[in-house]
DNA sequence: TTCATTTCTTGAACTAGTTCAAGTTTTCCA
DNA sequence: TGGAAAACTTGAACTAGTTCAAGAAATGAA
């Protein structure tokens, strides 16, 4: 049950199986089932999760009732609203189930207490967030320079298998683009094949 | 000199004068004139600079010559790219001064040493990490959900002091629009008050 | 299996933002 | 301090993306 968990974390630094197990201690696992909401904003994030299987997707939905996706967790990414989990203060995210998920989830004082217990800890953390911040940024810039065709063509490319998982609405909440001009761009794009 | 740099860092962290002292060691300090490039694209980032005065603008220039602003970086700002620096490889962004600048420079072996010398180091760049990584997951928000006047009156409500030390152009670079829609959206927006 | 609900598709009219080109203003530096 | 270069402005024609509305297809719960 913890091999994914295991395997994710291994790259990003070597725990031996005794600090593996003192790592895992105050995680437990969470059923979740499809289109249950794991965090709602104005809440205080209590949790930071792994997701162990199933698919999420952390959005904000803004005074108009638009969705839009900062970004999507399935089986071995993390979700957190790290703001309002880090600083205990109330979230501006949503996280929903897209899928009948299993996350492993740790509270804050028990976060906090495996930084002091197991110093590692810290190293794994900086290196994770380096990683999301670095894939954040160059999303960033894509949203900022490339056309919703070019941003779609990216995404299938460098998750292939993430689209059919997710409706066309939530893809282009992710996008930034309205569900019908989405339908538009896909059979424009089917149709040069 | 260092009292900015000290002051920064105890935000984040408490350091005492002989762990400040330590920290700073490995820094040097370097002067850099107005549209001097601290980082091209393809070269491997040699450095993590912290910003002790002037001005930085962090870019992505893609095929057809546009130049997309990932960030701008005032006094108490650091500049890397942290994907090049952190991992030694090939760098995908630009970083020129766009005023008489300083900044106090770390090289990645050094770095390294850091964080095995003063572990607290390591909790230092998670904190900041994880806050430059909460206000990118803002502006990626805005960016996918707000218009072009939405954004910029973002931009000068969070940061008041920095459209008048840049461009037009720099800052339409930042927003994701033409140089021609930021003069026009300013020229509204002048005329609502 | 049914029918109600949600999701997707399509077209038409619209709005936000781009491109180009020409003129004006500001900045820089020899 | 003058003149070249860069930055900013403006308008006109265009393109990318939205909105609305109506119908078709897929999904889900009883």
């Amino acid at each position: 049950m913890y091999s994914l968990f295991r395997e994710s974390i291994e790259k990003h630094i070597h725990l031996t199986d005794a600090e593996f197990e003192q790592f895992c201690a105050p995680f437990y696992l969470q059923q979740v089932k499809k289109k249950q909401m794991l965090l709602r904003a104005g809440e205080v994030c209590k949790f930071e999760g792994f997701v162990n299987k199933g698919c999420f997707r952390i959005y904000y939905l803004d005074e108009k009732g638009l969705e839009s996706v900062l970004y999507f967790a399935i089986e071995g990414w993390w979700i957190t609203d790290i703001d309002s989990f880090t600083n205990q203060t109330a979230s501006i995210l949503n996280i929903e189930a897209l899928e009948d998920s299993e996350v492993l989830l740790i509270t804050y004082p028990y976060k906090n207490a495996l930084y002091e217990e197991l110093p590692k800890v810290e190293k794994l953390y900086r290196i994770m967030t380096q990683k999301t911040h670095t894939a954040l940024q160059r999303r960033m810039i894509s949203s900022i320079s490339k056309t919703a065709d070019e941003r779609y063509l990216e995404f299938i490319g460098k998750y292939p298998f993430m689209e059919q998982r997710l409706s066309q609405q939530n893809l282009a909440g992710y996008l930034g683009i309205s569900p019908e001009f989405m339908s538009k761009i896909k059979k424009k794009i089917a149709k040069k094949r």
